[in-house]
DNA sequence: AAAATATATGAGTATATTGTAATATAATCA
DNA sequence: TGATTATATTACAATATACTCATATATTTT
């Protein structure tokens, strides 16, 4: 009956995975890593895309940033942002056949029913 | 200087994906996937490898289920939870690899200092 | 039927997240 | 230099999340 629990530095690498996923979770902040999948893209073009005020925007690329999912760099007045690894375009690859993979299941459901 | 703006339905899906990313970013959370990786298990077993208190576990064992993440399955005393998809494993992975890049990209750095 | 066990849930508190308005900062342009 | 533009930040209110304690529910055992 002994306490097995979670080892230390496995719960600490737990704890970073759930930054990680954190920071991913919502619905602006994955409409943004979208739009980045294509390319480098200033704060201005993606609140165009986005919609919603600039601060709020700002604010979720700070959190992207911070998560070590995005980078910037200066150009004058503007600020570009990048996906910082190719690594997170699985992610949403994932998300999106998981997603599909729920429809489908719906889908059967829905024909048992 | 039109305002493309998100396409509702995209809008959406994105709402959706972050529901299910949402779902999976607590520490607790992925140490409960981690653990049902291996095979389906009951709430004890799981409050027994994680820690913490019952009513905590059972609380997360329900945000994975209410996302579509968990299945369960009532046996008497006991609810056996299961991983629903496999999909939801390839997440798992891709995390760790994204830790695991990221680690190299720092030592890395290290090397630059 | 009563006791014991496994799980879920309600209520309360503490903390974190989100969005907005207003403002600060910094670069460019006239 | 002063005006304009792009971005970040501060302060605040609203809401959501996490944890715990106590309790409810349901099943099994005695």
């Amino acid at each position: 009956m002994e306490d097995e629990k979670l080892r230390p530095e496995l719960l600490e690498l737990y704890e970073k995975q759930a930054l990680v996923t954190q920071a991913m979770a919502h619905p602006l902040r994955i409409a943004i890593l979208h739009i980045l999948r294509q390319g480098p893209c200033c704060v201005q073009d993606i609140v165009r895309q986005v919609g919603g005020k600039q601060s709020n925007i700002s604010r979720h690329l700070g959190i992207l940033v911070n998560a070590g999912i995005l980078q910037y760099e200066k150009k004058g007045l503007h600020v570009y942002y990048t996906l910082k690894r190719q690594c997170v375009l699985r992610f949403l690859d994932c998300l999106s056949d998981y997603l599909k993979e729920q429809i489908e299941m719906d889908k059967k459901l829905l024909q048992i029913i």
